[in-house]
DNA sequence: CCTACTATTGATCACACGATCAATAAGATG
DNA sequence: CATCTTATTGATCGTGTGATCAATAGTAGG
């Protein structure tokens, strides 16, 4: 079971060996969950002693919220990109509830979970979660106000209800991680959720 | 800082003893979260030796499940008398969501939240958060039923709608546990969205 | 080729966790 | 009052965590 004994690590240049530790962090963090980010995991990982980690990273605290937080942008920049390539608002709004509710991001799920549980005794960690949950409000903020703009939508308030979408999201994608017995209809009737906060039509925001 | 140093623990019946621990145990997971329910937090906390948890727990994966078990089936009795007085399943409805959205159970809520990151390494836990999370399912999709029934609501699946509302309402919850900024506005809009989700005009769940 | 720099390591600390067990002492029972 | 039952404890083990530091060994530069 046990890894062979380890020799002794090639030297690398400071800029590759950091890279390599923070690729092993997001790797275990998606595999395991944030909380085996630890000094001794990431060190096994990479197959050097676990001291050199720790000279490479001011502390722990710091690589977990810095794994937190490259995990969560990637994930942000992957969906933007994927959803901005349709022209409507409304088309924008269906794809992306469809695409964080389509179940193949659980492992990304995990690290939101373990991350607002672990933020309660991780500050750098909290900062950075309010920090990525601030970007995805004014991500999602800017696909409602273009849609009230464009006539399609109709809110007061695209903040709020940018907020709130995000929450049911986020609740979804928690509850089917724990529930893995019948979870395959998150997402299912959103949809008309979503209509009623958005002033829609019944089925308008799936329409073709 | 330190309490003065134990003399020695009164003797006391094992009921009574149980209890104290069970007590303990609440009152640390409420004030401190889940993670804080160690033989020794509850130990210190009635002024114990910390064998004498591990005495009358099994072993404390044990306690932190029945712990999350009584606190969360608690809550649920609590609500479900409070909302049980309204007449109508539109009203009750109405005030699960305002009861549940309020902001007075952010204790409760932390406890959730740090079940479903603690599940994935607590199999006891893991099946008690499923359980009564079924439990909160069949409570909430019996109020959906009594709607459809009495023409109030329209859904072909109850037990599915019951699952998303609780998923938006805990995700809700979970998101205004870290960003307790402005967070104030948590359900300002879900009503809306029950709308859409059971076939209700606009401002009819609110509807006096 | 030699030297200076530094990436890397082993050893070790201090702490917190769950768990076990023989020993003690309080109370019940006779 | 004597005996027995058992609630309670101190001591201890094994494991896992983050962190520090002097010593070692590659490697680049003179």
């Amino acid at each position: 079971m046990s890894r062979p004994p380890r020799k002794k690590a090639a030297r690398k240049s400071p800029a590759e060996r950091a890279a390599e530790i923070v690729d092993a962090a997001r790797a275990v963090a998606l595999e395991q969950g944030l909380y085996a980010v630890t000094l001794r995991s990431i060190a096994a990982r990479i197959d050097v002693a676990p001291a050199l980690v720790a000279h490479y990273e001011p502390n722990m605290d710091a690589l977990v919220a810095s794994t937190f937080g490259t995990i969560v942008s990637a994930e942000l920049a992957e969906v933007g990109e994927l959803v901005g390539a349709l022209p409507t608002p409304r088309e924008r709004l269906a794809l992306l509830l469809e695409t964080l509710l389509d179940g193949t991001r659980d492992d990304v799920t995990v690290v939101w979970v373990e991350a607002w549980a672990l933020g309660r005794r991780n500050e750098v960690l909290a900062a950075t979660v309010r920090d990525e949950m601030d970007d995805w409000r004014a991500y999602v903020q800017g696909i409602v106000e273009a849609g009230v703009a464009a006539g399609e939508f109709e809110t007061d308030d695209a903040a709020s209800v940018a907020w709130q979408l995000l929450g049911m999201i986020d609740g979804l994608n928690a509850h089917a991680l724990v529930r893995w017995e019948d979870a395959t209809d998150r997402g299912s009737r959103i949809g008309h959720a979503v209509e009623g906060m958005l002033g829609l039509g019944r089925g308008a925001l799936a329409a073709r």
